[in-house]
RNA sequence: GCGGACAUGGCGGAACUGGCAGACGCGCCAGACUCAAAAUCUGGUUAUGGUGACAUAGUGUGGGUUCGAUUCCCACUGUCCGCACCA
């Protein structure tokens, strides 16, 4: 018998067994199971403990559905392309592939440490030619169904990474990836037409099992608004503005309208009078960054000269630009009803413009207002309108304009078409070929893929334009469709391309014919349960839903959603702080494994908090998870050997045993569980002691248990109870119910609310002998007043009302 | 500014549909073992009062509903997150 918990000895063990016997291997008679991690980024940092616990989460999931009889697809990959690997490149003067092969490395050796059981035949690395010839191929079938398109406008550019970005990216005006404030850049770029699919990828929401966190972010980002259009004729001109509104009901109140300064018919509408100071005001916001016109919060305005009709009572309203008008969303152009719009009514104020009230309070009298009302009520000063509720006013007036042809009902999204093209080396070619006779051509798919050439330098240029279009020898090639002479697309991927269809790959990751077959995808996808964090929550995850639906429009996948579940692992701070290399608060896990080995650092991840919340990191904690693995140690080798009968007690704890680890498994709360196991663990060892012995069913089922959490001492106890085969071919233990039901319970009596003490009685005792019992107890405290109720709750409380 | 989440001992955190608050762990205190220390084991650990059984207060603050509220409702304070002039 081994007195000592060896972990090292026992950990290098069972993983050379597993290596040679894997516990999870393909079998087509068991029920399948996808469980997936969000892939990593190899970068030169290495894994911290933050890392591991998304990993360690999802490799219990799935260690569980094997023990439940699953064959279960977990496998593992390298999101590779990307900034860091070409600016180490550009820095030292190295290849990003052998900077990013290096990584590769180390993160794989790091990730061997957890003993996840990943196939690694299943491997993908998005920046093997092998890989991205599909991701290629993806982006031909989008631009050959006219949703890769190309386009010249102001795009967010981040002057640091020399690139320009999605909207996504650009979110409060900074760039996601390195926080320098973002400004404007007129480039001719590749767009991917995500906006066709904004109602779907709307609609779909409700079919996910997902955070209802991310599914809102993701909603208010696609942010469908309804509403009018409203067309207003210009005085003296035959031009129509057409505004868009999702308050048609308050257009008597519209005292005013006002035009993005990028608004297409501004120059005509501009009286000569007003011309140079337009002018002026129209280059000031082309040179704003979109941080400084939202942070700037006066607001700021110009009038044109000329007045627009309101096309309910004929008025002129002037009409004015300013740039807290959006050129991108609805028309460019507004109505203003300052009295019911916040940013109008700050407006108005400023350049002493009308307001005009056309909703009042219900139960109030008109009065001057002292701010924007913008609640509901009753319609005022408004036509044969009047008397209506606000409410059904805005139901009923886009049919009304539409009818008399003024207007028409109207939809928009927040949602903008994706920028699909960076300026950088390290990413998927574009697969295109500039052609002066054809255009744009997509290069044929037997020639793909487009490989990323070799390059003297990778610097980034200032002008928007990318390394590659250095390569001279590269970018000249002849047209696919004319054979004349023409040029390559220079331009490379977002990084989010490869990740957003890597799921499907590791179904069929060796399959030169297709992206993956048939079967194979019919087998195992879409993902079951998906881990990672929420900060993919409008990047990531609403792509990968758009390529999928789109994927299934072309007939490759015959599902229209990647992640039936997800889940949101918390991030691991340390003092408080994001773990990162340049703060130097980064706990490696590697020592944690070398002094407390694989299992304990995998059960403490797990018992640092709610797996969903962010927690901080303290080492201290890892001791308690360490002394616990030891005692069960301990108790097993004690106990192994001793067999005896079930008791009533010894039945109940191994059968609440088995079904509150089971139910919190499930639920992934997984910090419970662990409390749990010490928990059953202090009462099991107390009866062994008590009765001086235990039994084997106990044991087992303690240690199978145990199996997803700490697998390693999970097959040595396995082991030493006498198995030759893994534990992971045990099963998952079986709660008896009906044992869960015991012979007495316990009950709290109250004297008003107040808890007094407690009665052991049958469990089937009737309510009058419960109360009779209850009131012996609590007599002291009932004694010289009345009882005025009795409130019996059966199985829980008694509880005496006295005055 | 708008929207959302959260608030429990010295610390991390438990508490299923309103029913014995503080499970479990860390830390701390005391004891055992030891020449000593570490490790290990045993006991204690919300606060106040009492030698004591016990009593009283107590889940951010103030109110409400209820026999009974950490849990439900209202207001406030604080922390975190998302969006950021989307008409």
């Amino acid at each position: 018998m081994k007195s000592r918990y060896d972990f090292k000895e026992i950990e290098a063990k069972w993983r050379m067994q597993w290596e040679k016997n894997p516990i999870n291997k393909e079998d087509d008679k068991k029920p399948r199971f996808y469980c997936l991690d969000m892939f990593p980024y190899p970068s030169g940092t290495g894994l911290h403990v933050g890392h591991w616990r998304g990993y360690v989460l999802s490799d219990v999931v799935s260690r569980h559905m094997v023990l439940k009889g699953y064959q279960v697809l977990h496998p593992m990959g390298w999101d590779a392309f990307g900034l860091p690997a070409e600016n180490f490149a550009i820095k030292h003067n190295i290849h990003p592939r052998i900077a990013t092969a290096d990584n590769v490395a180390n993160v794989k050796r790091q990730l061997h440490e957890i003993s996840a059981i990943y196939d690694w035949d299943r491997e993908v690395n998005t920046t093997d030619p092998e890989y991205y010839k599909w991701t290629q191929w993806i982006f031909v079938q989008m631009f050959k169904k006219g949703l890769a398109y190309e386009k010249e406008m102001p795009l967010n550019w981040c002057p640091s990474c020399k690139c320009v970005l999605a909207n996504e990216e650009a979110t409060n005006g900074v760039c996601e990836r390195c926080g320098t404030v973002v400004t404007k850049k007129n480039l001719r770029q590749w767009m991917l037409k995500i906006t066709a699919y904004a109602d779907r990828l709307l609609e779909d929401l409700q079919l996910l099992d997902w955070p209802d966190k991310v599914k809102k972010m993701q909603s208010d980002w696609i942010g469908k608004s309804y509403g009018a259009e409203v067309e207003f004729k210009v005085k003296d001109s035959d031009k129509v503005i057409t505004v868009y509104t999702t308050r048609p009901d308050t257009l008597y109140g519209a005292t005013f309208m006002v035009l993005s300064p990028e608004y297409k018919d501004l120059a005509a509408l501009t009286t000569p009078e007003y011309k140079e100071a337009m002018e002026k005001y129209c280059f000031e916001a082309s040179t704003k960054s979109s941080v400084d016109r939202v942070t700037n919060k006066e607001k700021t305005g110009v009038f044109t000269g000329s007045y627009g009709i309101n096309p309910l009572n004929g008025e002129l309203v002037p009409i004015w630009v300013s740039d807290y008008v959006l050129a991108d969303y609805g028309t460019g152009a507004i109505m203003c009803v300052p009295a019911h719009d916040e940013r109008d009514f700050e407006f108005a104020k400023k350049f002493n413009l009308p307001i005009r009230q056309v909703i009042l309070p219900e139960g109030t009298e008109e009065k001057e207002l002292e701010e924007a009302y913008t609640g509901d009520g009753i319609i005022i000063n408004s036509g044969e309108w009047n008397g209506m509720k606000a409410f059904d006013a805005k139901q009923m007036a886009p049919d009304y304009l539409e009818k008399r042809g003024l207007g028409k009902k109207t939809i928009n999204y927040k949602l903008r078409d994706w920028v699909f093209s960076r300026q950088r080396y390290w990413g998927e070619p574009i697969p295109i070929v500039h052609c002066p006779h054809c255009g744009a051509v997509a290069v044929p798919e037997e020639q793909l893929p487009v490989m990323l050439p070799e390059v003297e330098s990778y610097k980034p240029t200032d002008t928007g334009e990318s390394p590659l279009a250095q390569i001279h020898e590269w970018v000249n090639t002849s047209c696919p469709q004319c054979g004349g002479p023409a040029k390559r697309e220079t331009n490379t991927m977002p990084q989010w391309a490869g990740s957003s269809w890597y799921f499907l790959r590791y179904v069929d990751n060796h399959n030169d014919k297709e992206l993956a077959s048939k079967e194979a995808l019919r087998k195992w996808a879409p993902v079951d349960l998906y881990v990672g964090g929420i900060e993919h929550a409008v990047l990531h995850l609403l792509y990968a839903r758009f390529y999928t639906k789109f994927l299934y429009d072309i007939g490759v996948v015959e599902f229209t959603e990647p992640f039936k579940r997800l889940f949101n692992q918390g991030m691991i701070t340390k003092n408080g702080a994001k773990m990162s290399k340049s703060v130097g608060n980064v706990v490696s896990p590697d020592e944690l494994v070398e002094n407390y080995g694989c299992d304990s650092l995998r059960m403490y991840e797990l018992f640092v908090g709610p797996p969903e919340l962010d927690s901080d990191w303290d080492d201290s904690g890892i001791d308690g998870v360490f002394r616990f693995l030891n005692k069960v140690w301990k108790f097993v080798m004690n106990y192994k050997d001793i067999e005896l009968a079930d008791t009533k007690e010894l039945e109940y704890t191994r059968n609440k045993m088995i079904y509150d680890i089971t139910n919190r498994l499930e639920a992934l709360t997984m910090n419970t569980v662990v409390s749990g196991f010490m928990e059953y663990t202090n009462k099991l060892t107390e009866i062994a002691k008590k009765e001086n012995g235990l039994n084997r069913v106990t044991l087992e089922a303690l240690i199978v248990l145990l199996a997803p959490f700490t697998p390693h001492i999970a097959e040595e106890l396995w082991q030493e109870m006498g198995h030759t085969d893994s534990v992971f071919t045990a099963g998952w233990p079986v709660c008896d119910e009906s044992k869960l039901k015991t012979d007495t319970i316990d009950i709290a009596v109250q004297v008003n609310g107040r808890v007094r003490g407690n009665i052991t009685i049958s469990a089937d005792a009737q309510k009058e002998e419960v109360i009779a019992q209850a009131k012996e107890l609590a007599a002291s405290k009932i004694e010289g007043q009345t009882i005025v109720k009795e409130i019996y709750v059966p199985g829980r409380i008694v509880n005496f009302v006295v005055k």
